[in-house]
DNA sequence: GTCTATAGATAGATAGAC
DNA sequence: GTCTATCTATCTATAGAC
């Protein structure tokens, strides 16, 4: 999580961005609304990023350098790279998910950038997924279950598809591609 | 699919916003711009629906009414519901999709009421499928599944994770879940 | 039922003081 | 580096003619 008073204004600045845009969306994420978040003014904010592309850019740069640290954490995962990747899919608390949730929030409008961003960290993902269960259509189920939790926890929150990442119904869910994975692997 | 044309003024102003809510987003989707691209003026369709928050509410009703009849498409389809549900998560072409993407677009928002049609819609397709399968926790999966389905092809058009319906791939991916429903009733 | 005209608020962005 | 003041465009909504 970021730590909102202690950061560069810079940096407050595309937290208060990314906070906006999840809580409240696109519409409601105006140059105004950042810079009071941030505690700056308009005009401050302007001169660390010279236009509202400038901001949107700064939010998919820094999203590029989360998702590249991601990446290694599911390769190297010790619960395992599939237990791991679905957990992941969709704790919202870290920065990561923060960056992805708001940039999802983005290529709902007219930002083909964020949704290249996107489309560039689900390539990364599924390269790791297939390299671990060396099955392509394996590998796909295993993704659109990991964007089905995102698109429950990032998109429709308090919806039937929510789940607590440590609870019984998430075990279940991996159990079920645990078993799929074993008779994959056992064919 | 709407016809553009022969629909009455009220019909094609709640195309034309829906039209610009999944192809440019929220932001885009102004008064102005929806009259526009029904053809009328902003005065005119301030008659059909009063207020911004009336046109988001006549959006909503309309999707209601898809539902109910999809979820009993659902139930008694011919090739079986889960199959049915699966490929239907990803038709962008019905009447039905593009109601469900552009209130996802509005559930993006500050659109609770948006958000609580989507859940409502959830459950009763979780019932449908639960009722099928006979088992919570593999129909949770495979309503992750299709929300996964959903995500690609309505959120992130043109990624990694969209699939044609009538596809090998989509076919491998139902067979997977084919393999988990039998593995399941099996036990 | 549909239009034009317009009000009042707010958007993104610039200029210039400090 | 941060601020206030201000410009111009666009937003939602109202009033009233046709």
């Amino acid at each position: 999580m970021p730590s909102a008073s202690t950061a560069s204004a810079r940096d407050r600045v595309l937290d208060a961005f990314e906070l906006i845009l999840i809580t409240q969306g696109e519409r409601a994420a105006t140059l105004e609304a950042t810079a009071a978040e941030a505690g700056v003014s308009k005009g401050g904010l302007l001169y660390h990023f010279g236009s509202k592309d400038a901001l949107v850019e700064g939010l998919l740069a820094r999203l590029a350098e989360y998702v590249d640290v991601d990446v290694e954490a599911i390769r190297t995962a010790e619960i395992g790279p599939i237990d791991y990747f679905l957990r992941s899919s969709l704790n919202l608390e870290s920065d990561l998910d923060r960056a992805i949730i708001a940039t999802t929030r983005l290529a709902q409008g007219s930002h083909p950038q964020a949704r290249d961003a996107l489309k560039a960290m689900q390539g990364a993902w599924f390269d790791v997924i297939v390299e671990v269960v060396g099955d392509r259509a394996l590998a796909r189920t295993i993704m659109l279950i990991g964007d089905g939790l995102y698109y429950n926890s990032a998109l429709l929150p308090g919806g039937l598809g929510e789940i607590d990442p440590a609870s019984d119904d998430m075990n279940e869910v991996i159990d079920l591609v645990n078993t799929l994975v074993r008779a994959r692997s056992g064919a």
